[in-house]
Parts: structure tokens; C-alpha cells; sequence
DNA sequence: TGAAATATGATTCATATGTTGCGTTAGCCC
DNA sequence: GGGCTAACGCAACATATGAATCATATTTCA
């Protein structure tokens, strides 16, 4: 994992207790883990809008005994990225006909920014993130995926495969009101919460609401500073980015495509047999077409 | 290991002009290359063993202004090496192995497969494909999206994303009988289906009544030949293999995002008009989540 | 060998850096 | 509104840093 995963987690866990300005270097940090690693103080302040104290401060505010100890840090990750990676780079070219075509090229762009989407969402959840929320969900009475607006698919999709191998999940409906559904929701229940920005004031309140009844709270989202990263017991972490207008789901996808992988893995024989169970049933209900040459791919 | 290449060759050029001293100091600059970027002069000095003065002497030698000049080149590497290759795959790589779990392993192979998965399908689909999807969406007076069961998120997320930018899509629900829902449906109408082995049904029924009836077919799915890829008008074709037991829907999702930024890519400043108005529309309903100390950062 | 030229390192200096102290401001509770 | 606490930022401080100076050591060549 790398580090740089330890003390962000360090920072989201101590966000609320820092003051607005601490937040505003916090963040900094965390955007700008090079520049932390190889600037002075001084201008890494002036590049967050803060006096330079304010660094010193969130140094002790995060138990460091002094800013070089949290600089040591980000320096340390810089050593083992450079020493483990080297520093080569993955030629990718994906093989599109060099039209110069400006539409060829937006899909292009489309495209890699996918691949970069995925390499950075695999990167910065270390594989003990998703046993860590695996976990959590294996022992939970209950389950509830909850995912607002554009965030909903990929929660009903989870819950889809979910329920074919457990039946104790419980979609939360993207209409209407979320408390109809969690209001019975306690520490012995799980929340996977599927949100990114800009967050859905109602998933953020789902998340306070299960957090005070002691609902584990497991994030799949695109910052740890958010009211819901700061709340998760896991955060499992996303990047948006595209050219298009609007953030990509496709890590997210991906991240809660992994989890099941996961879950079944985990889960043995009562798991495959469950799923087995479900496909003779869809068989039964001819839900599936079925032709001479075709073959139900399981 | 790449720009800094260039100061490698720059030293080995000038290494013989070099005084013994020196010598031993730019030895020290390119097997500590990141300490360089990193360390202070004196604490090279004394990892070295030279006195502090010799850095800067070495870096007058090498035509430097002074010895930040120098550093400044090797701090540059850090930070291209960590954009660019910085988190992504080889240490991903290396970080898997060094656990050697098969969890780990597992987790690992997911992600590639997701990877793959992309790359198939943007190798798969000429960009012109797309085009073509595009134009006939377009021209659609009524744009159904269809798509069952594990489909059916892709659909929605469609239809989602497409009803911030433009009003005439209908998604047709997951349950219930698809007739309801098309009943009307007619040749100035599209068709967008999502479906993959194993076949819904009812999905290939909807492409056959769509077909009788004039409406024009977009198909994703994953085989050119299966009853829904023959009847469709233009296929985009995704690849769904992966290690989990179920298939992946990731390229079904990059593939309607890409469209997705296509249209409004070509919608022009309409499709940018609606999307304001859409936004407008939920800050007023007050939707999202605010927060004081958030600030967009530069 | 001896003188010139070069190389070297201790010392010093101006500046940059991390930290501290203190006065001011902002928010909050009674 | 008044009193209180927390947050904030300016300015000063001690230290660390990069560079300049200069004396000494080493090399070079007559």
C-alpha cells in the first residue's frame, strides 16, 4: 500500500477535529503529496492560501512532534514509489487509427481516462481495504446499499449480484424518503454508500443517521474528506476524472464488481451453491433466451 | 528511468573536466537520485563525504546557476515520474507480489481483467461506431433504453445522465412487461438495448417487435451474431471477462458514458444550455451537500 | 626544486526556514 | 450584549541552508 494511504486515513480520522484552516492545509496535503515531500513549508503555504504556521499546528493537531516529522512522511512515500516503480512507464497506446479526427480523439481521451480511472481506483485501495469491507459485510445482519441519482447503479447492481448468493441485502429505493428504509438500521447492519461529488445531502445524512445508531458504514467515494469518508469505518476510493461533462461511474462499478468477487471467494461452497440455486431458478422461469446454437454462459 | 537521463548524460560528458572531489560528489547525485530531490546540500555533503561546498562548485561545472539550478532538475524527475507513472501500475504490480496472498492475487486479477476490458472495447468499436449510435440518437424522437437484470443499471445511468442534457428519453423499467412500455413505439424512435449472454428473453423480444416496427436499434452487447447484435443497426460490441464469477459490466458503462459525452459533445450549446438549467434546477431543490470550508481547489 | 596554478575545506555571511509568542478576531454560551 | 474560548495571523526568534571568502594543501611544469 502505499503509505501515503496511512496518513490519509490518519487525516480523515482526525479531520473533524481540526479547525477550518487545518482542514484547508489538510487538503493540500493530500492533493499535493510531492510537492509536501519536496517544497519548504513556506511554499507550500503560500500554495494553500495559509500562513505558514498553520502547517506547524497541523503537524502537532495530527501528533507529529514537529512539521519535519510529517514532511518525513510524504518523503518516505516518495523514496519507496521511486525505489519499487522505477521508472519506466507502461507504453499504452490504444490502437485507434490516427485519423486527427477531433471526434476520434475525445473518444480516445474517453477511453484513457477510463484506464487511468481503474490503475489509480486499484492503486489506492490497497487489497486490505476490500477484505476489511468484505468482512464487515460477511458479518452483517443486514445490508443496505444505498446510492442516490447517478450513484443508484451501481448500487442496484451490487444488490443485483448481491442477492444471488445472500439475501440479506436491502436496496435503498432512489426515490422517496431514505429514512423509510434505514430507520431500524443498527449496529448489528451494514451501509455501503455509494457517493461522490457533489454528495447527495440525503446520502450524507444517511450516513450521520447510521453512524449514531452504530450502523458500519463502509464508502465507496472520490474523497476521504467528506462528510461520508470521514464517517466510514472502510473508504474505499474512486477517481471520476474524464473529459466528459459529467464524473465517471466506472470505478465505482468496478470497485463494487471486485467486492463481490470478493464476498463469493470468501463464501465457499454455501456461496457457489446459492448461486447455483439462482440460475436453476431464472432457468425455471425461462427468463433467459435460449436458441440452438446458444448456450446459457454461466 | 527518463529526464533524468539527461543530467546523467550531461555529468558523463563533463566528468572528465571534473576534479577528483567533484567526481566523487556527481557519483553520489546519480545514485541518490531521489535523496538529491529530497535532502538538503549538507546532508548530501555528509552522505557523500564531501564538504557542502563541493555541490556547489560541482554544480557551477556542469554550467548550473547555482546548485538549487541543479537539485531543481532532479526534483523535476520526482515529479513527473510520480504523475505520470507515479501510483500506477508497476507498483501496483510489485505491492501484489510483495503480499503474495491469494486474496491479494485475486484482487489484483480483477482489476487487470478490468483493464482488458476497456482496451477490448475501445479497440472493438471504431470510433465512427459511436458516430453512428450518436446520429441515429440524435434524430430519435423518442430514445427507449433497455436493459434487464444486471443490464439494467447501464440503462439507467443512461438514461439518467441523458435526461439532464434532453428530455425524450424513456427508460424502460426493470420489471413488468416490456410491451407497456413500447407499445408505441415507431420508426422516428430509437431503441438503445443493453444486454449480454445470457440473453433476456424478453430483451430479444423487444428487439424483434422494435425491428418489426420500424425502430431503429442500438445495441450493446458482447456478440455480433447473438439475436439481438443480428437485428440491431448499429452494434457496439463490449468484452465482459473477468475472474469473478459474474460477468463485468465496466465496458457496458465506459461505452454509454462515452456516448453520453458524444451527444453533448455535438448537442452543441443546447445540450450545454439544458445541463445549466438542469444544475440550476437541483442547487434550487437544494439536492447536494454544502460545506463551509470547501473551497475549489486551483 | 620552486613557482604557478589548481583543488580543497574551514570559516563566515546573508538568507530561508521552522517555530514561538502575543495581540487580534471570530464564534459561542450564558 | 458581555464574557469566554478557540482560531488566526503577524512579527520576532533561533536555527539551518546555500554561497562567498580565504587560507592551506596538492598538483603541475619549468
Amino acid at each position: 500500500m502505499s503509505p501515503t494511504v496511512d496518513i490519509a486515513q490518519h487525516i480523515a480520522q482526525r479531520f473533524e477535529t481540526l479547525t477550518p484552516q487545518q482542514r484547508r492545509a489538510a487538503r493540500f496535503l493530500l492533493d499535493h503529496p510531492t510537492e509536501v515531500a519536496l517544497k519548504s513549508m513556506r511554499e507550500l503555504a503560500q500554495g494553500a492560501g495559509v500562513p505558514p504556521v498553520t502547517f506547524v499546528r497541523l503537524a502537532r493537531a495530527l501528533d507529529f512532534a514537529d512539521y519535519n516529522a510529517l514532511r518525513a512522511v510524504f518523503q518516505g512515500d516518495v523514496r519507496q514509489d521511486r525505489t519499487r516503480a522505477g521508472f519506466s512507464q507502461k507504453a499504452r497506446d490504444l490502437q485507434l487509427r490516427s485519423g486527427g479526427d477531433k471526434t476520434q480523439a475525445l473518444v480516445k481521451e474517453l477511453f484513457e481516462a477510463e484506464l487511468d480511472n481503474i490503475e489509480l481506483t486499484f492503486s489506492q485501495n490497497h487489497p486490505d481495504q476490500l477484505i476489511a469491507a468484505a468482512d464487515l459485510m460477511e458479518r452483517a445482519r443486514r445490508l443496505f446499499v444505498l446510492g442516490r441519482r447517478s450513484c443508484h447503479p451501481t448500487a442496484a447492481f451490487f444488490h443485483y449480484v448481491h442477492r444471488l448468493f445472500r439475501a440479506n441485502a436491502v436496496l435503498v429505493p432512489d426515490g422517496g424518503q431514505l429514512v423509510d428504509c434505514l430507520r431500524d438500521a443498527g449496529p448489528d447492519d451494514v451501509l455501503l454508500v455509494v457517493s461522490v461529488a457533489p454528495y447527495t445531502a440525503d446520502t450524507v445524512e444517511a450516513a450521520r443517521w447510521a453512524r449514531e445508531r452504530g450502523t458500519r458504514l463502509i464508502a465507496i467515494t472520490d474523497d476521504r474528506l467528506s462528510p461520508i469518508g470521514r464517517l466510514a469505518d472502510v473508504v474505499l476510493m474512486v477517481g471520476t476524472a474524464t473529459p466528459s461533462f459529467f464524473h465517471s461511474i466506472v470505478p465505482m462499478v468496478a470497485l463494487a464488481q471486485a467486492l463481490l468477487a470478493l464476498l463469493v471467494a470468501r463464501g465457499g461452497d454455501a456461496a457457489l451453491a446459492a448461486i447455483e440455486a439462482s440460475e436453476l431458478q431464472l432457468n425455471r422461469f425461462q427468463v433467459y433466451w435460449t436458441d440452438g446454437d446458444q448456450e446459457p454462459t454461466p
